[in-house]
This record gives structure tokens, C-alpha cells and sequence, in this order.
DNA sequence: CCTAAATAGGACTTAACAAGTCGGAGTTCG
DNA sequence: CGAACTCCGACTTGTTAAGTCCTATTTAGG
């Protein structure tokens, strides 16, 4: 199955709504609300998008979220990434690293996902914030 | 993550390796020895291709598994259906039925997912065996 | 300066699902 | 018949995602 995950799924819910209330900071506690995302888990992913830089945190009674740069220059690769940490790959052998497409002596099918690939990073590089707003 | 499952990949590399060798009847214990794929696991993938009639079982002696079309009538997403069985679902808003989006009153991400999700199908849908092989 | 409301974040538990295993039945050929 | 093979469902295991809990820390406001 080729599926994002729930947490990616709430941060792109969330830095949306942070994205159309530009004026406003705004508390986890109205997004999870709003969109009946457990507060906690959505709370974690709101601090990821915050120590990766893509939102700003401000703590204290009228803390919030908000963005630290233009929806358009906020993509959904970005937020993907700051979200999973790891990067993309559609099959094992498309990984980094020494558990990487060595278990196949002959990894047949490698050069054709990858194209697969390529085009999903592409689709989700070229995607902002901006768009989906 | 966006992963196919080890299952897909076993399969791809499976048909992959049968189309590739169109005179002969391969055996699943043959594919697992090849690619160090255990063979229980894949004898069951392959069921599922030959159930979903992308491939032709042989039982007895000189048994084994056959294509039934031409490589180049295979889609990579009719192996992904047959071994997946329900459909490609980027998000939990993008599948269909009950379980689908009604939880969030207001999906706010279903539509420019659904470009992304259109272009990973596309992708899949094009791309047929005959260009892995 | 105390309190309420907010974020920060590690540790933990639970649930879901993928991966892998097992046992037995059916089929074909020599 | 017996060996070699596929077929298939049920079961166990392992991994990872999802969700919870608890305790700090920060900060505005009365």
C-alpha cells in the first residue's frame, strides 16, 4: 500500500489552517478540535513543524502557531520531510544506507521504480502551501 | 512514508523474472532461491497473481507458473491490485466507503491530494511489464 | 508572584498490519 | 503408488504507526 501517515496527514491539516489564518496565532488545541485530530499526537507534530523551522512556536497564554514564511515557499516535500524525518522511498531497495537493495543479488526491478519515484517526489516537491490553501 | 509492501516488491520481481523467461514454466521455489525471497511468502503472492489470472498455475511434477498475456498487456498496477486487493489510497480521505472522510467535518486536504494521488496511478498505469523486463 | 493557558518533549502503551510460518489438501507425472 | 509440485487458509510473530501519559517550561494577566 502506498499511503502517507496519520501524522503527515495532520500536519498538512494543520499548517493549512495555519496558512488561511495568517493574522491569528493560532493553539493546537483549536486545530484538534476543529478537525478531531487527537490533541497529542497532533501537539508532536506541531513541534516538529516548529524545530524544523517551518512554523514558529510562541509559548505562554496567547501562544500559538504560525508560519515563518510565504505559503508559497513552503512545499509539501518540505513538510513531509520535517514531519517523517526519513526520506521517501517507494521500495526497499530505493533506501540509503547498508540495509539498502544488497539482500537482492540481482535487485531487477530497481531502475523502474525508481522512476516511480521520481515522479512522486517531483509531484510532492512541486506542491505548496500556496495551492492547497 | 510512501512504501510499496515487501509483498509488492516480491511480486514485481517474481512476474518480472517469469516474463523473462517466457519458454519456460518457473517454479516458485526457483524465484526464492534466486532473489532470497522466502518461498512461503512468495508462493502466496503468486497465488494471488495466478487467482487475479495474470499468470497460469501448473500443479504436479513439472509444475510451475506461466504468463497468460503478453508483457506489455500487464500494468505494474494490475500486479499492485491483485497483490494489494483494495485500491491505491494516498490518504485516508482518498478511499472509499464508510471509514472515508466524514471523520474530519471539514477535509481541507482531499482535493490537492487527489492530483498527487491521480499522478502516482498514472504513473503505475502506464508503466507496463514489458518495460521492466 | 501566583495561576491559568499554552508549548516541549521523553517514555510508555496500544493497535494495526505487514511479514513470515505451518499443516494439510489437491494435482500431475513417471 | 510416490515424489514433486502447487494451493490455500489459519496461525504466529515482528515491526511500526498511532495514541496516551506525565512532567517540565514559558508567559500573559490579575
Amino acid at each position: 500500500m502506498v499511503r502517507l501517515s496519520k501524522k503527515v496527514e495532520y500536519g498538512l491539516i494543520a499548517i493549512r489552517h495555519i496558512a488561511a489564518h495568517p493574522s491569528d496565532v493560532v493553539t493546537a488545541k483549536e486545530i484538534a478540535d476543529k478537525y478531531q485530530i487527537p490533541y497529542e499526537l497532533l501537539a508532536k507534530v506541531l513541534q516538529r513543524l516548529s524545530r524544523e523551522g517551518l512554523i514558529t512556536s510562541q509559548q505562554g497564554v496567547r501562544g500559538g502557531y504560525s508560519l515563518t514564511k510565504n505559503p508559497n515557499e513552503i512545499t509539501v516535500s518540505m513538510i513531509i520531510n520535517a514531519i517523517e524525518g526519513n526520506s521517501l522511498a517507494i521500495a526497499q531497495c530505493m533506501t540509503e544506507g547498508p540495509e539498502s537493495c544488497d539482500v537482492f543479488n540481482v535487485c531487477t526491478i530497481k531502475s523502474p521504480l525508481s522512476k516511480v519515484q521520481a515522479n512522486i517526489e517531483n509531484a510532492f516537491d512541486t506542491m505548496t502551501l500556496a495551492q492547497i490553501v
